[in-house]
DNA sequence: CTTGAACCTCTAGCGACTAGAGAGATTAGA
DNA sequence: TCTAATCTCTCTAGTCGCTAGAGGTTCAAG
């Protein structure tokens, strides 16, 4: 049994955000000391866990909280927490592609600027400009 | 002279957005027709692309209002424009190299649950153990 | 028993919008 | 000129995932 701030330490989760989680009804609301402090055990260190990992993976509190609920299931109902992966991996893939794109036309951008700035500086220029860019974004 | 409907077609951003840039000063206040509706020009629509351009590059607003502040500005306060995009840059490559660690992981975790998924689906295990990654995140 | 750290609840704020209510303005066609 | 449809107006509140602070209570060590 330990406090809401031996929970954080073990665990990385800021204090807080613990209380939130708990609100949010990702975390089971654990016992309470006589004077109303929280007090927790490994099983809801692991959960807390699993939450930080899926956290740490970009998945949304909403996909977090059915992968909870598919704690148990079987069969056809695991379907869904593969498919939740796959579709996270998938977000992945989108953002890392787009911001491949950004890169390259901030570099654009910012070697238009490398040399002498006469003028009005390219960078607000190209900013201004979007002919310039390579895709549609 | 049109109105935010048509600022907003010609631009691509949304109507509420474009009273939302005005509120936090990006945009000016444009004239008003007797009817108290908004009524733009070039100008503003000039402003208006720039600010589509570079929030499409992730700038926050404020290094946007930064950007417009510099506007006729000369010497070394272009240096200034010059690091901003500079320093998004590297908030772009920064975060394109975690999202691939991320991807990486995503990966694993789903290709664990390829094959028949006996007892436990091999996701929820894997999101529960953190030793398996191959970084720290 | 005292002290000081940790804990409690509650409210408000962040960024960058988005959605909706309820009222007024404009514009095109009959 | 009237009417109907479509904009537009302001205002408030909600989104997501927290974070910060106020003001008060409880716990654990010495």
């Amino acid at each position: 049994m330990f406090s809401i701030g031996e929970m954080s330490r073990r665990t990385g989760v800021k204090v807080p955000t613990i209380r939130f989680y708990e609100e949010k009804g990702l975390l089971p609301q654990p016992g309470r000391t006589a004077g109303n402090q929280r007090r927790y055990d490994d099983t809801a260190l692991k959960r807390l866990n699993f939450i930080r990992h899926a956290r740490e993976l970009g998945l949304p509190l909403d996909d977090i909280s059915e992968l909870i609920s598919l704690e148990g299931a079987e069969g056809g109902e695991l379907d869904r927490a593969h498919s939740i992966a796959q579709n996270q991996r998938q977000r992945i893939r989108e953002r890392i592609a787009k911001l491949k794109k950004l890169e390259r036309e901030l570099t654009r951008i910012s070697t238009a600027c490398d040399g002498d700035h006469d003028h009005v500086c390219d960078v607000l220029r190209a900013l201004g400009d979007h002919g310039g860019c390579d895709g549609d974004h």
